[in-house]
DNA sequence: TAACTTTATGACCATGTAGTCATAATTTTA
DNA sequence: TAAAATTATGACTACATGGTCATAAAGTTA
């Protein structure tokens, strides 16, 4: 929990602060990122940060939930609409998250972060509920699906809520191979992650849907 | 590339070294690996690894061709074998390569951190070529077969190709997130990074084939 | 204005890092 | 055995880190 001198700073600043701790974040991981190169971007004391925030990991822990809420928020209705077809809902979660990356790069660059942390021992306990969260809730729609026999009954359910997720968290490697993406760079420069047409997000969707709905094989 | 120097070591200490070098890497990324640590675990002088290697960048250059060499030798023949049905082709490469896993967990180890890696100006260049160089190998492998007329037409090779590399990339997770293995844990203790039965092995394969044969829709 | 409270600061500390290099120990050669 | 070449060593350097805290600055209250 950030201490009250922080929440009484300004709006601005505090986004400033934030921010630049995303950033920071986003280009490191945990134990590389480095608090002195925080405050010099900002041009503020090193003791402020430890004013506001109490440690590193501390920090490190608002940043989780603050993008992990942030992404919430945004998705949230998202989420609750009902299934009718499994795969156009799909296809609308994903390109809603793929929107979300390019909304807001440093919450996103964060986030994949964070699911490839190596820290065990220190740091993973604030990120691994969310990682199971999101594997868990793909599940649950699968199995929702399977039960009203959408889904052949003969696939393991977890296995294809694996193939799910690994799609899922993989986008960003796959644009950045597609298209030549440097996101680093991006995310230094303050730009978005990618610049990709909603059609050609639409058309990638469409090809992943395709190929799990159907299969692959001929005939 | 190691000078004489080490080169010249008994074969036993040169793997001793070899090893602990592997553990640091396979436990941290690049800039949190230490050389101070591995050192210390050897109970050998810090400046023998510089004799050895020169700089922390070249030891990491060497561990990156050292492990892909020792995957490629060891799957060299079953990567060449001649496609006669795709999936079980693939069943046996994939099967292989997680025994791999089972039977080098340091090494194994180790390159899963290397794809992960997020210090793009000072060590992406020794990686970058090997990542692609796997997305390569499998589109043209699927490509091969797509004009044989064994895969549907209108599917996008590159966009299948992702998923096959993102599901291949990803069993570590995937073990772990089923059967509760904590892989440092066991790389700390020298153990094997999981142990699966091949049965289960062939299972989860037969699982992952059977959705992207045929999909995963319900008639 | 004066007293008091809150916020900002940056020198400073203990710790850890990659890398160096003169020196010591060991091995090889003659 | 003596000289020469190779290998091992660890104190040392220069630097960076997270975090502290006495002090200064700014803001608030009376």
């Amino acid at each position: 929990m950030p201490t009250n001198t922080f929440e009484n700073l300004s709006e601005d600043k505090r986004q400033r602060i934030i921010d630049a701790c995303f950033k920071e974040f986003a280009l490191h991981y945990y134990e590389q990122a480095s608090v002195s190169r925080i405050v010099k971007e900002l041009g503020i004391a090193k003791g402020s940060i430890f004013q506001y925030f109490g440690s590193k990991k501390e920090l490190y822990r608002f940043l989780i939930n603050y993008a992990g809420q942030k992404k919430l928020e945004v998705s949230k209705e998202m989420l609750e609409t009902e299934i009718v077809d499994f795969f156009e809902w799909y296809k609308k979660v994903y390109s809603f998250g793929i929107r979300f990356d390019i909304q807001y790069p440093l919450y996103s660059g964060f986030l994949y972060n964070v699911v490839r942390e190596r820290n065990y021992k220190d740091v993973e306990v604030f990120y691994v509920d969310s990682k199971t969260r999101v594997f868990q809730f793909i599940e649950s729609k699968l199995t929702d699906q399977q039960e009203k026999g959408k889904i052949r009954d003969d696939i393991n359910i977890k296995t294809l809520a694996f193939i799910f997720y690994q799609v899922h968290t993989g986008v960003f490697d796959y644009l950045s191979m597609l298209y030549d993406v440097d996101f680093r760079e991006n995310i230094k420069q303050g730009k978005p992650l990618f610049s990709v047409s909603k059609d050609q997000i639409d058309n990638m969707l469409y090809e992943f849907t395709s190929i799990l709905k159907t299969g692959m094989q001929k005939e």
